[in-house]
DNA sequence: CGGCATGTTTCGCC
DNA sequence: AGGCGAAACATGCC
């Protein structure tokens, strides 16, 4: 599920952990930077933040970035905000994990020794990163019209694409772009420099409005698009046409025909 | 077995 | 130089 939606569940769900000293660091050293477990060990947690997709857990001594590529997962205190993941095993084996963090004082809430903080990601995409300089596009939640036109510029990528190029707009992913161009009545192929004010105003409109709903509801998976609705032959939710599956920038597109245009 | 999956990075070609 | 598309990465599931 990690979209940027799922990652701003965790960043809240991580709120209790701020003020704690980390206690122990272990991680997967195939998908970490080298030194970040003794540059983490006994730092202190100031805060947990998100840029785009990643999850910062802001410390004296560095920032650890979360990246849960396809099928990365979070607990918090042996709690998992978000239970399973879509496409994805529904298995949670110890193998799979990439990150266990441990704090001073522990987890109150059950006392099982469980981590502050676990990563586990099947698939191995997902990474951990310290003091990484991102350098993304405007957030997804607050994106207006004049940042999405800067973003446009004059490229004749399809807008779909542009809208998963991070550093164009931070946080979207392959559900949540369908959402939005499902939403704002826009084709995923129209080449971005074509597009209207008008059409530009309904894209940014569509994220502050229709993410933040999704993201109050749980996430990417709860929108109109559901993985069920994209799962198979199905009409569109909004008007009854069928919908339409297509690759572009070679992920899967689904959408209407008949109102997105 | 083939194909597909919520993501990113890399490579070759304009 | 930089945009673009395809392929690669790693693994599980249907």
């Amino acid at each position: 599920m990690p979209e940027g939606l799922e990652a701003e569940i965790w960043r809240r769900a991580a709120q209790p952990i701020v003020g704690r000293s980390i206690r122990h660091v272990w991680c997967d050293e195939r998908v970490a930077p080298d030194g970040l477990v003794d540059t983490l060990n006994d730092a202190r947690i100031l805060a947990v933040d998100r840029t785009g997709k990643v999850v910062q857990i802001v410390t004296d001594a560095g920032v650890l970035g979360l990246h849960l590529g396809m099928t990365g997962r979070i607990e918090i205190d042996g709690t998992a905000p978000i239970e399973r993941l879509e496409y994805a095993s529904g298995a949670d084996r110890p193998e799979w994990d990439r990150l266990r963090l441990t704090t001073l004082p522990a987890a109150t809430v059950d006392g099982s020794g469980a981590p502050a903080v676990r990563m586990n990601d099947p698939r191995r995409l997902g990474r951990l990163s310290l003091d990484e300089h991102l350098e993304l596009g405007p957030d997804l939640l607050t994106l207006s019209a004049a940042e999405l036109g800067g973003a446009l510029g004059r490229r004749t990528v399809a807008i779909k694409s542009l809208l998963l190029d991070q550093a164009a707009v931070a946080g979207l992913g392959n559900l949540c772009a369908d959402e939005v161009l499902f939403w704002a009545g826009v084709a995923p192929g129209r080449s971005a420099d074509e597009l209207g004010e008008k059409e530009i105003v309904a894209i940014a409109r569509a994220c502050r409005t229709r993410l933040s709903k999704m993201l109050e509801a749980g996430g990417s998976t709860h929108g109109a698009l559901s993985p069920q609705v994209r799962a198979g032959p199905a009409v569109c939710p909004r008007d009854g046409a069928p919908l339409q599956r297509s690759t572009i920038g070679a992920r899967t597109a689904v959408w209407c025909p008949a109102h997105q245009r």
